[in-house]
DNA sequence: TACATTTGACCACC
DNA sequence: GGTGGTCAAATGTA
């Protein structure tokens, strides 16, 4: 990476993100071959590192209104950062009501029989939306404070007959290591959901890979959930090669690359595995 | 007692 | 000003 920095930082930022498309098709092949997570650890840093660099490279080009801060960045690259410190207790003032607005973008959809994804997750509020029938609940990560996980989802009822079907959208991505939770309390209509990304196409009908994986595991539910969660993050460089975890995946990084910058970035190359919206 | 849920209030965003 | 997302006190539950 260091070679670029003689060129200009239109050059740099192209090579750093291409860098980073050449580890993961690697790291991808990789992935299909049995006992490789040293290999995988290697190229997940260096997948880490080109967009580091890219990010910092478009922060360096962009004008003042654009770039991100310092500990913005920071926080990008080190989710878990922090002092990891219960929060419990915040500064006495009452802070109801004060937050940001979120963007749709980085989020992802699922449609299923369940509210049951596998995760722990607290009910932090409900609220009745308009011209909806069912109201809207919201939850969050049960770690957001030991854990620092900022993980929340929104789930509301899209039908009840015959069957209830829920609507959740996912926000972020889990930073908690206590995604497993027993198997018991695992729903098998969770096979049956459908996943869409963002507000895009519908990615993944599991029904078919859910019969194929039965012979590996009884819980292929718990298979999603941590490949959702845990498989692409640096801290736990261990991934399983299918679509609907390099979709999962695909969210996570959509919080940091936008999909402007994924055009851009087509131009040099058709991505595959990874779909942004 | 600890943790989860409910619910009204608050306020940023459109 | 209306709506939606979040907070936190009150309440419920194991």
């Amino acid at each position: 990476m260091e070679e670029f920095l003689g060129e200009n930082p239109h050059k740099r930022l192209i090579k750093e993100l291409v860098e980073g498309k050449i580890f993961a098709v690697q790291l991808q092949s990789l992935l299909k071959q049995p006992n490789e997570s040293v290999l995988a650890d290697e190229l997940i840093r260096k997948i880490w590192g080109s967009f580091t660099q890219a990010i910092t490279e478009l922060n360096s080009l962009g004008n003042s209104d654009n770039s991100l801060t310092q500990s913005q960045i920071e926080e990008v690259d080190q989710p878990n950062s922090g002092s990891g410190l219960k929060k419990k207790k915040k500064e006495k003032q009452d802070r109801r009501g004060c937050y940001k607005r979120r963007k749709t973008s980085g989020s992802w959809m699922r449609e299923s029989e369940t509210m049951n994804d596998g995760c722990a997750w607290r009910k932090y509020g409900q609220k009745k939306i308009l011209n909806s029938k069912y109201p809207r609940c919201y939850y969050r990560c049960t770690h957001k404070y030991d854990q620092e996980c900022r993980a929340t989802k929104q789930v509301q009822i899209i039908q009840e007959n015959p069957i209830k079907m829920y609507h959740t959208t996912y926000f972020g991505n889990h930073t908690c290591n206590s995604t497993k939770i027993p198997k018991h309390t695992y729903n098998s209509q969770f096979n049956h959901a459908m996943v869409k990304h963002s507000d895009s196409t519908v990615l993944k009908e599991e029904e078919e890979e859910e019969e194929e994986s039965k012979g590996q595991s009884d819980n292929a539910s718990s298979i999603v959930d941590s490949n959702l969660w845990q498989d692409f993050m640096p801290s736990s460089p261990s991934a399983h090669d299918s679509t609907l975890t390099a979709n999962y995946n695909a969210a996570y990084y959509e919080g940091v690359i936008s999909s402007h910058d994924m055009e851009d970035l087509a131009k040099f190359g058709e991505i595959e595995a990874i779909e942004f919206c």
